[in-house]
DNA sequence: ATCGCTCTTCAAGTGGACTTGAGGTCAAGA
DNA sequence: TCTTGACCTCAAGTCCACTTGAAGAGCGAT
C-alpha cells in the first residue's frame, strides 16, 4: 500500500500526466492527497484510470464517465441515474460488440477476398477489378 | 435502381447531409453524379456510409477508413498497404470486442451489487457504503 | 550549491470531425 | 408570380478531449 507518484501512475495505467490532471479537474478522479505540493496517489487510482481508458475506447463521454463513476451523488434520487445510464450504456455496449462483430467479419473477409465481381466487397470497392483468373492480381 | 437524393440517403444511412458532403470532400465517397447541380447517389452509397459509421462508432479514423475503402490505389504497392491496415483494425477490433465485453460486466454488475465493502466494484465508488443489511440504502 | 529530474499551475493551443450560417440556385405547386 | 422546400458552396465556428508551453518549486546526488 505505497503511495505512488502521478508519473507512476501515468506509467502503469499507460495514460499521460497532463491527462490525469486534466480528470481530476473534470471529477473524475478524486483530488489526490498532497507531499510537498506534489500529488500522492493510491494505487487503486489505476484501477480507475483503466476503467476510464477502456470506457474513452468504447466512445462513452467524459460526461458519462463521471456520472458512472459518481454513482450517486447526494443530489440525485438514489442511484437512480446512475442505473439509468448504466442500463443505457449497457445497451449501447451489447450493440457495439454486434457492430465490432460485424466489422471484424468485414475486414477478415477483405483479407482474403478475390473481389471478382464488383459489389462483391463492400469494404474496398474493387471496382475496377483487375484480376487473373480468380485471383485479384493488382 | 433508381438514383437518389442526399436527403434520402441521410434519411436511410441515417448520417446528415452535412457529414456527407464533408465525407466526399474528405475522399471517402466518390463525387456522385449531378443533376441540375444537385448530387444523385446510387443506392450502394447507403451501404458503403454504413460501414463508414459503424466504423466511426468503432474508433476508426477517418483517415483509416479512407485507406480501408480505397484499398489498393495505383500508387502503393499492390494492396499492401490495405492488408497491413485491415490486419492492424483487425487486432483492435478484436481488442476491443475483448474490452467491451469487459464493460459489459462491469455494467451488469454494477447494476446488482451491493457494494458492501469498499473496493468491492471498481466502477462506481461504493463509499461510504450506507448500508442496511447487505442492501444498500442510499 | 547547482545540476537534473520530476513535479506544480495556468492559460492557450491543437486536432479531428463535423456543424452552422450566409447567400444563392432550382423546380414544383398555389 | 410568388412561395416553399430541398439543395448548393464556402468560410467560419464549435465541441471534446486533451496537449503544450511558460515559469517555477522541491529534492536527491555530485
Amino acid at each position: 500500500m505505497h503511495p505512488i507518484t502521478i508519473g507512476e501512475v501515468a506509467r502503469q495505467a499507460g495514460i499521460r500526466q497532463s491527462a490525469i490532471r486534466y480528470y481530476e479537474t473534470e471529477g473524475l478522479l478524486p483530488a489526490p492527497g498532497r507531499v510537498g505540493g506534489r500529488r500522492v496517489f493510491g494505487a487503486d487510482v489505476v484501477d480507475r484510470l483503466r476503467v476510464i481508458k477502456t470506457a474513452r475506447e468504447l466512445g462513452f463521454t467524459l460526461d458519462e464517465i463521471r456520472t458512472l463513476l459518481h454513482g450517486f451523488s447526494p443530489d440525485t434520487p438514489p442511484s437512480e441515474r446512475w442505473q439509468r445510464l448504466a442500463a443505457k450504456k449497457l445497451l449501447e455496449v451489447n450493440a457495439l460488440i454486434v457492430r465490432a462483430t460485424r466489422m471484424k467479419g468485414l475486414l477478415e473477409k477483405g483479407l482474403r477476398c478475390d473481389c471478382v465481381t464488383v459489389g462483391d466487397c463492400i469494404l474496398h470497392d474493387c471496382s475496377p477489378p483487375v484480376t487473373l483468373g480468380r485471383r485479384r492480381i493488382a
